[in-house]
DNA sequence: GTCTATATGGGGATAGAC
DNA sequence: GTCTATCCCCATATAGAC
């Protein structure tokens, strides 16, 4: 017995999507891929869109509700005290470079598919990413603040932006520039996702825990 | 007398790509704002890609000129030691972040669709971006190298392609999370450029300076 | 409720007249 | 160099079969 249309769309588009980009992918090809017809895409989801947050929320929602959920777990677990930078960093970027496991092909293509998920680039996907990450921002905002009580929230707000900015890096795989790519795209196919993992929290926290610039130069 | 064609061309379509994105911008678009007809695009750019590749390397030539040029100043000045991480990386973002004045239009516009380029998108904008970033990569990861001699080149690669997605970061303005927007994106809108990259800078030397992370947990 | 067939309008590209 | 006319592909919408 064949799955269901609904969910064989999906998976085609989003195995499409993380390979080609959302505006680069046709209806067609993900109709073609996922042997069904093309109004069967308007029928479920209406239109390209809704197809695109269909895709991004089913896969997007489990990774902030662990998010959440690890932040949690390491605030009961500092009892009182506010979790390291570390740690609630590890909270917010672990879950999404973590979905999958390492050889997995399906975890691989989400982590590119977030990757270029996070990044503005016209238009409706930033309201499709928006709308999931905002309950986790305020969050994690909050978090950091508490942990970092000398920085201005502000200046906050402005290293959370530069950390997704680093952790999207991480995922889409960098630039392809030989002399970065060859350590780092090309090892992100292969190596294992916890080296990355440890790589972006090493950067991202000692960024996070700078002092800040003197605001009078 | 009206100006020549291409000018013409390239001056509607970079405001056009900086404002709604490269997919997202019809070529028909393009020629409406720039009042010439459809056909002269493809006899001068060779097509859209061709276009998009031309805005780019119209505008970051010069940047990348920039960088150069500023990394062997300071190296100089430097007189034989390594110059510190703090005036490698400013070399490095302050050209792309400072072009245009602050109360530019179009250093904004610039900036916006800088922003975009930066982050890997879907195939061809790698490409355009790519092949101007290669000299200026190599150049850079050398002089970190000395800067940092502890650490090992691989991991300084993966941290300028960490130090890139913060940067693609201020200048895209962030997320449109309201709570991470209204610290960054807003006021990039409005704010001196100076400040930002203070901000950046003190954040992403922070990172690159950081100890490596344990690699064997 | 689910899907097929088909129509519409907009997009990039191209050949060939001027 | 420039423009007209045209081609083919795509996303979307809808009517109606099952």
């Amino acid at each position: 017995m064949k799955p269901a249309t609904q969910p064989r769309i999906l998976d085609a588009a989003e195995k499409l999507f993380a390979r080609h980009g959302f505006e680069s992918t046709s209806l067609r090809a993900i109709i073609a891929s996922a042997g069904v017809n093309l109004a069967a895409i308007h029928y479920h989801f209406r239109g390209k869109e809704g197809l695109i947050r269909a895709v991004i929320e089913r896969r997007f929602a489990p990774i902030n509700d662990e998010r959440l959920r690890r932040l949690e777990v390491c605030e009961r677990r500092a009892d009182g005290r506010s979790p390291t930078v570390e740690e609630i960093l590890e909270a917010f970027l672990s879950p999404m470079l973590r979905v999958g496991l390492p050889h997995s092909g399906q975890g691989r293509l989400l982590m590119q598919l977030a990757g270029r998920l996070l990044q503005p680039s016209g238009g409706m996907l930033e309201k499709a990413a928006g709308s999931e990450f905002e309950r986790v921002a305020i969050r994690f905002l909050a978090a950091l603040h508490r942990a970092l009580p000398d920085l201005p929230k502000q200046e906050i707000a402005w290293r959370i932006n530069f950390t997704i900015g680093a952790a999207a890096r991480a995922l889409s795989g960098g630039i392809p520039v030989k002399v970065l790519s060859s350590a780092s795209h090309e090892n992100l196919q292969e190596r294992d996702v916890q080296r990355v993992l440890q790589r972006l929290i090493a950067y991202t926290a000692a960024g996070m825990k700078a002092p800040p610039a003197n605001q009078r130069p």
